[in-house]
DNA sequence: TAAATTCATTGCAATATTACGATGAATTCT
DNA sequence: AGAATTCATCGTAATATTGCAATGAATTTA
């Protein structure tokens, strides 16, 4: 039913099921990827660096900025994004954690 | 109109898009964890575990087994699933490049 | 104050995802 | 061979996601 069953598993699982979401779409890997590579806040230009058009972007910075991602401050008539450093740092260890598993002494059959 | 624009994004960035829908649902973190939790594979049970559907279960693990993460042998009546070590640690190379990004001089406005 | 700029929100259409009952295919057991 | 077991596939219903045009809100500029 299009509806996911999210009380059947951990916090944990679900946690690391939103931030994965957050991170599968390749509009929000690439805005992600920007902000990181100009390593401040930008102002504006998201709309042409990305491609798609405004309201979609806008659409994608307000589900990162609501996982706590990134922040937005008010610059004048613009709005200034950047990382959430405290926040990405936090998911990080999370999702670490998940992929870091690995199997030693596992075969399979 | 719900159909995303791959071909404006690099492939690094669908790359790691779908890496992370794949993550992207507590079923499949669960059953991921659950493969790493046994080190070695499992036939059967998984519907169990997990506490959906069967058929439902097959879905997850079929797009799981599409991506290369996991693999599945059969075992007679029963089916053999682990995790494909060596696609799973190509995977991770990927994702912890995007994950391990991190502003040193950047502050924001 | 009026125009311009920048971004958010609304509304809608199209596609994707999730879930499961019913059914089918392959294998094992008796 | 016939029943049982295990998992995949099909079909379908419900919800979610994606994208954008139109519009609105806030600020700056002329």
């Amino acid at each position: 039913m299009g509806l996911t069953k999210t009380e059947m598993f951990t916090d944990l699982q679900n946690e690391i099921a939103l931030f994965s979401k957050a991170f599968g779409h390749p509009a929000r890997v690439a805005i992600l990827q920007h902000l990181f590579r100009i390593e401040g806040c930008i102002c504006g230009d998201l709309v042409e660096e990305i491609g798609l058009a405004q309201p979609t972007i806008s659409q994608h910075l307000k589900e990162l900025k609501q996982l706590g991602l990134i922040k937005g401050n008010v610059e004048g008539t613009s709005i200034c994004y950047c990382i959430d450093v405290e926040n990405w740092s936090k998911m990080k260890k999370i999702m670490l954690d998940f992929l870091d598993q690995d199997i030693t002494t596992g075969k399979c059959c």
